[in-house]
DNA sequence: CCTCCACCGGAACGTGAGGAGT
DNA sequence: ACTCCTCACGTTCCGGTGGAGG
């Protein structure tokens, strides 16, 4: 038997997992026919000899907003060929082109301009840009994504490229820039602002309709033919519109439950997978949130999590915490913050959803913050453990529990 | 009604790392 | 290569406070 058969007759459930992926790209998008119409209106511009206007495309994450411009970009592409248009549209994402000198640096590229990874100053690099460009008549179109995260380190990238066409003989350019965030604009030059949201599209949350339609569509590719029970694409839809209507988290869901059934080596979906997943992905992303916590931070969640194993209540004072984040500090050898640091820490470990905590006063004994877990134990022990500096820790419980033993003989 | 606990949390300051400018 | 600036992280200092118990 070959060792693959197995993995080959298993794929029971999947026909085409990619297209579950963020990055896929379907034919149609359900539920966004007014933003892409829009979108279109605008760029068509591009086709007629014009400048497009520049646009700004605001979404919360997974409401669709990449997808549907790269769709916009595709058709609009295949046109200009069609009727010999130049026109081109170039994808930036901001995340991975973070700084100034990379976004002209790749642009340049793009137009046979030799630029070096770094070392010239980045006017020059702008200019070799420019006049890539300019050596044709055409019409750029510079799609800006998680434009957010560019603005950040300066405006300056956006306030070039927007004054770039009054410098260019021949060719056109225009800028789309996409964002998460609503209140970015703020930061902003008001002159970028202003010449940057000519138009403004915003792209609203999905509701838990809409979601169970995208996912139908997909599913329809995505899994073999009546694997799915009826229930699941509903309840992944509500798992995900509970969260502000995020569709890549709702693709997410309905893939990881795939999954899940797969590899319990079931002919079905069905809902029980959907819970695991749900469950699954939740363990992860607090996984991820605390692997990312500096140190301090971790040992403060330990504390936490050391003195709900070894007392029965729940709540504990922030002096409690903080002796027993001064004993494990003493434990792994590591010099301790100061209270009020700690507390600092804490308020940090409440925004992001570790822990909870309410000022109370208890009379006569004070005035203090109750701080309690707010995750499952057994979602952070591991992670927390997965600190290098912090793997002793296994041991110290074992310690402090001899010397309670100690102490009540 | 006053006191006083056990902290909260604001303000000012110190420090080192990293970036921009030159 | 150099200075200057900003920023995140920490510390020190301290005024503030809701309510149980006297």
């Amino acid at each position: 038997m070959n060792l693959f058969e197995h993995v080959l007759r298993s794929g029971r459930i999947f026909a085409n997992k990619d297209v579950l992926r963020p990055s896929y790209i379907p034919a149609y998008l359900p539920h966004r026919k007014e933003q892409i119409e829009r979108l279109a209106e605008i760029l068509s511009a591009a086709l007629r000899g014009e400048t497009p206007s520049n646009i700004l495309i605001y979404g919360k994450t997974g409401t669709g907003k990449t997808a549907t411009v790269k769709y916009v970009a595709q058709e609009l592409e295949r046109m200009a060929k069609q009727i010999g248009s130049k026109t081109e549209v170039i994808y930036i994402n901001g995340e991975i082109f973070d700084t100034q000198y990379r976004v002209f640096a790749y642009l340049a590229r793009i137009f046979n301009r030799k630029v070096p990874m770094m070392g010239w100053p980045t006017d020059v690099v702008f200019e070799a840009f420019r006049e890539g460009v300019d050596r044709e008549r055409r019409c750029v179109i510079v799609v800006l994504d998680e434009v957010d995260k560019l603005v950040k380190k300066g405006d300056e990238v956006l306030y070039n490229l927007s004054r770039i066409n009054s410098d260019l003989r021949r060719a056109k350019v225009s800028v789309v820039g996409i964002s998460n965030d609503l209140t970015f604009t703020d930061e902003l030059d008001a002159r970028v602002r202003s010449s940057l949201g000519e138009e403004e599209i915003v792209f609203p949350p999905y509701n838990a309709m809409q979601l169970s339609d995208i996912l139908k569509q997909r599913a329809e590719l995505a899994f073999r033919e009546g694997v799915l029970e009826e229930g699941v694409i509903p309840l992944c839809a509500a798992f995900a519109a509970q969260e502000h209507g995020d569709a890549r988290r709702a693709l997410d869901l309905l893939r990881v439950s795939g999954e899940i059934a797969e590899r319990l080596g079931e002919e079905k979906v069905r809902e029980e997978h959907v819970r695991l997943a749900c469950e699954r992905i939740e363990t992860n992303k607090i996984a991820e949130v605390v692997r990312t916590l500096p140190l301090h931070s971790k040992i403060v969640l330990s504390a936490v999590v050391m003195l709900s194993k070894e007392h029965r209540k729940r709540r504990f004072t922030s002096g409690e915490i903080y002796s027993m984040y001064r004993k494990i500090c003493g434990f792994v050898n590591i010099e301790p913050l100061t209270q009020r640091r700690v507390s600092d820490l804490t308020a940090e470990l409440e925004m992001l959803g570790l822990v909870s905590a309410t000022v109370v006063s208890r009379g006569r004994y004070g005035r203090t913050k109750e701080i309690s877990l707010s995750v499952q134990e057994s979602s952070l022990r591991d992670v927390l453990l997965s600190d290098y500096k912090l793997k002793s820790l296994s041991a110290f419980r074992l310690r402090t529990q001899m010397l309670l033993n100690e102490e009540n003989a």
